[in-house]
DNA sequence: CATTTGCTTGCAGGTTTTTGCAGGTTTTTA
DNA sequence: TAAAAACCTGCAAAAACCTGCAAGCAAATG
């Protein structure tokens, strides 16, 4: 059995029974109760469950404080999802592309922000739906296999259906002379459907993306409300945006 | 042995067991292990799915957190699988609900496969996703946090206006008396939905829910053409089956 | 057709990870 | 408080890993 394998089932008997010994696991996995050991302790580390005399217990049920290590470790996407997540407000109807940074967004929602969200992205929708509070609206049509988004007319109707709050996207390129680019044509026609669904449109960016060009436009820069990156907005590469009237975070 | 098609083999494989040691398919495809760790490395990067020291592991293996062992019933819904996949040709076009017997049958799916697949659960259509060649359409709606299915009036007439060749249902309960049962009304909504979409209606179902009743009637059974369990079909449980015309694999 | 170029593969070597065990220490429990 | 259980540290062997290299092969090029 490999090592990973072998961690994963004792999280699982951890999230279910609560807490595990080691000598039990040591005897039904069958191998030596070091081993066992180490990998406890490697799981709390990782702050996957807490490790104590004998065994371990599950973080969840005593999660009275949660540690909130993690914090520190923000990668630059998180560090973008963090500022997205200032703008939601409870009761908000919000439209989301797909995209590691908005995936990243998703992962880092508060547990009780109560919103609804709309997406067309497989891998950001399976993280929206492991919220508690959230609502999820799944928008539908063929599933393009590259992006993980459905693409297509009912996608692009749908979508138009919708008054929404606010609009997400994570974009690809954006440049002051042409605004956002894009390299696939049916991803560039949602993300033109979601602009003109949203009264604010707020666009997620790591900053190396800033000041590069795609080959297809999706709106020109004055369509942008607001502009996220992680670097702060005084960063001398944001100044044509901030010039250009849009708001940079 | 070309190395796409190798690598094809390893993430079939993969689908299918939920790990690989690397050594194992070192010494079943006759190559070398670090030609195999290359392939690994490589599919690990294009995220198809995850390096582990000593093999591999999919990718929904660690989303859920549930080796397979764990799974309630695993390998009598892989001997599912295997028969739901008999049914598949090129080219047909097929509806599908939710369930894990139908994330299996969709991880079981054979790589070279060319087929039209539909479904409105997450977790089926995170599975299809991964498959190389088939198409998938995203059936949209509001998603039911509880059983991870889109569900609601756009979901009912997007299936409606298909025809398809096969219907999957993963059933919670079937009998002969009231037929195939369920205990959640959008799902059931939906199934019935499926049935009069489909040409044929295939019934997934581990044995043990066979002969069994939930509070919501989904279809009598007549509606159905085809039920599958892990057992053979002259198991006297399911004779009823057999003798009310329902063809039982 | 000959050559080049680039990809793939196996192998040699040196490094890292994993695991069980021995021996000694700390914690629990009766 | 003394025995038992759990723990930690260091160590060693096996397995898995990585890096660089050269032979083999195939497609592309002149």
């Amino acid at each position: 059995m490999l090592k990973k394998e072998r961690q994963a089932l004792i999280i699982h008997r951890v999230n279910l029974h609560n807490k595990v010994l080691s000598s039990t696991l040591s005897h039904e996995i069958n191998v030596s109760e070091d081993t066992i050991r180490r990998d406890l302790q490697e799981l709390a580390d990782e702050g996957k469950l807490i490790k104590v005399h004998g065994g371990a217990l599950s973080r969840s049920f005593n999660n009275h404080f949660l540690p909130e290590y993690e914090i520190y470790s923000f990668s630059q996407k998180k560090a973008i999802a963090i500022k997205a997540i200032s703008l939601i407000q409870d009761g908000m109807f919000i439209l989301s592309s797909g995209g590691t940074t908005v995936i990243e967004m998703a992962k880092a929602l508060p547990p009780q922000l109560k919103a609804t969200f709309l997406s067309g992205s497989l891998p950001v929708l399976m993280e929206y739906m492991n919220h508690p509070n959230i609502d999820v609206i799944v928008i539908g049509d063929k599933l393009s296999k590259s992006s993980k988004i459905t693409t297509g007319g009912d996608a692009l109707q749908k979508i138009r259906q919708f008054r929404a709050d606010l609009c997400f996207l994570g974009i690809n390129a954006i440049d002051p002379q042409h605004g956002v680019t894009d390299n696939d044509w049916d991803v560039v026609q949602l993300k033109q459907a979601m602009i003109e669904s949203a009264k604010k449109v707020v666009c997620l960016s790591i900053i190396e993306k800033v000041n590069t060009t795609q080959p297809i436009q999706v709106c020109p820069l004055n369509k942008i409300d607001i502009l996220i990156t992680e670097s702060n907005p005084e960063d001398p590469r944001l100044r044509p945006y901030v010039n250009a009237g849009v708001r940079v975070i």
